[in-house]
DNA sequence: CGCTTGCCTGGAGTGCACTCCAACTCTCTA
DNA sequence: TAGAGAGTTGGAGTGCACTCCAGGCAAGCG
């Protein structure tokens, strides 16, 4: 749940920072390190009900606060959000992240489990890589199909 | 919605049959041509509940019945819900299963309405894959970066 | 013939992941 | 300093895709 993005990424979470490669889909506004609900909700594509819920279930610690009580996003929490955005797209179960938040949240002898964690999700992703694929085969299949089928109407 | 897969494959709904090549994923009981819903429940991996429910909302032609009211399916059924499988595994939602269901039942003249549906999924599939692809390139990151980080601590 | 097991129906219930509401309050710009 | 507009909360509501229930009927076996 950490950075994994941009120039400014870290390492696994709770660990010292390590370089990174990946580019941000949508560029940050602006490096300013404190970002109104409004400007993540635009950058992450969430809306703000969803970044206001995330919080309140685990998946992102306590967001800091204006005076008047306004959160004020920082590039780490955008980073974080970056990557459970990923995730998320992935089909990772809400609860399967919030618990990975909790073990991010007890510390450095978690990283274990962590990786556990992340290790059975990438071996979900690459099946569900090998389905998607078989499945792209059936669809060529059944459009040629259809292209034949087409073809061969117009022919008489 | 029709058959894709197994030696009896036919071509899109409709038409002629057209050969395939994919194998079934669990081997069909028997090829008797009349299944009970528990055995479909079986094969195919869905609940009877979830047969039932895909009958009533239009997504599968009704199935035949036995005098007593009961479902028997036919290998054909067998082969239209191995496309819904596929579909279904893919994402597509349930209403897009269902306005293609329509089709096929409205005949021929409506192939190239399905060919545009399924070609407009499978570009949805491919830039899935992708998606998956890229996400799977961060899952490798970080769990290396937990693989350094342990073997790091373990060396202090 | 009776019994167990499977299947039938319509409708209600579930779980997930948001999504919206009401009734405010805060911040910024003019 | 006033007003617009973005942000705050807890809790209720939504949409999707099932999933289950009650109460009854059917089929195959001994």
């Amino acid at each position: 749940m950490t950075a994994v993005q941009a120039g400014n990424g870290h390492g696994p979470d709770g660990a010292t920072a390590l370089p990174c490669t990946q580019p941000r889909p949508r560029p940050r506004p602006a490096d300013r390190d404190r970002y109104t609900i409004g400007e993540v909700s635009e950058h992450t594509g969430l809306s703000a009900h969803t970044l206001r819920w995330y919080e309140r279930i685990g998946l992102m610690p306590h967001v800091d606060r204006s005076h008047g009580g306004r959160r004020h996003y920082s590039d780490r929490d955008l980073d974080r959000l970056d990557f459970v955005g990923k995730l998320r797209l992935t089909g990772m179960p809400v609860a399967d992240m919030v618990r990975y938040a909790e073990l991010v949240r007890e510390g450095e002898h978690t990283f274990a489990e962590r990786q556990d964690l992340l290790r059975a999700h990438r071996e979900n992703v690459r099946s569900r890589i090998a389905e998607l694929r078989t499945t792209l085969a059936v669809l060529d299949f059944k459009i040629d199909s259809y292209a034949d089928a087409r073809r061969a109407s117009e022919r008489n």
